[in-house]
DNA sequence: TTAAAATATATGAAAATAAATATATATGAA
DNA sequence: TTCATATATATTTATTTTCATATATTTTAA
């Protein structure tokens, strides 16, 4: 991914929360996200599509969920800038961590292998 | 600098080549960045300004030029991850930094204590 | 010396372009 | 049918660019 590409994905909030929460959770789908960033179910898929477009993200289907994750197949230099902004930004996710451990009901994550 | 305010600085073509060639050589004028662009007067000042408003960018006029660099002052982790992109991106720069070897008529960088 | 010209940079304001959001609706699985 | 997610389209909002002009410094020359 080119670093033009990347630095654009990163700057919205919306889109930058997005990453970060699922850099940090491995894997969260839309429902989750809605809820940790209190943020509308399109406006959430919009940002999610955008981000699976530009193959900074992959999605999963597991029933009636879709869950997302950091593409793994990315150059090492962006899972350490993601990293180091996590790192260093300790305060920046703190109210949407809460507001997803307040969530109920979180689908249950199936291994690939049982889905 | 919070890090949607940092990731906006660099998510723009223009802005992200000057900052980068700004890291890798320390200091640079606008009628440098100018020539390494290939682009007007105005827009390299505008965007210029609008870094240098962030505080991402500092600036020292000497005689009819104004030099940029990064904001020493910045957390580490900003300098890690303009170091990362440079150092993985290697083509990024390459034409700016022909076009800016190119340049006839540099201006003669003074030290602070002789200016 | 000072006044005009030249050079480098900055900025106001309009225009052009791009991005984000909201509402309604569609799809797909249970 | 219901729940979770996606998307089309219209609208709003934000960003970028351009052109003209302003400012600051240096140089030239009267």
């Amino acid at each position: 991914m080119n670093p033009i590409t990347f630095y654009k994905c990163l700057a919205d909030e919306t889109r930058l929360r997005c990453i970060l929460l699922i850099h940090q959770e491995k894997e969260l789908c839309v429902c989750e996200l809605m809820q940790a960033l209190n943020e509308s179910q399109p406006k959430i898929s919009r940002h999610l599509a955008q981000l699976r477009n530009c193959e900074l993200l992959t999605d999963r289907r597991q029933g009636q969920w879709v869950f997302y994750s950091i593409n793994q197949a990315l150059f090492q230099w962006i899972h350490t800038v993601l990293s180091e902004t996590l790192q260093n930004n300790p305060d920046f996710l703190a109210d949407n961590i809460i507001a997803l451990e307040e969530m109920g009901n979180r689908p249950q994550r199936a291994q690939s292998c049982c889905a």
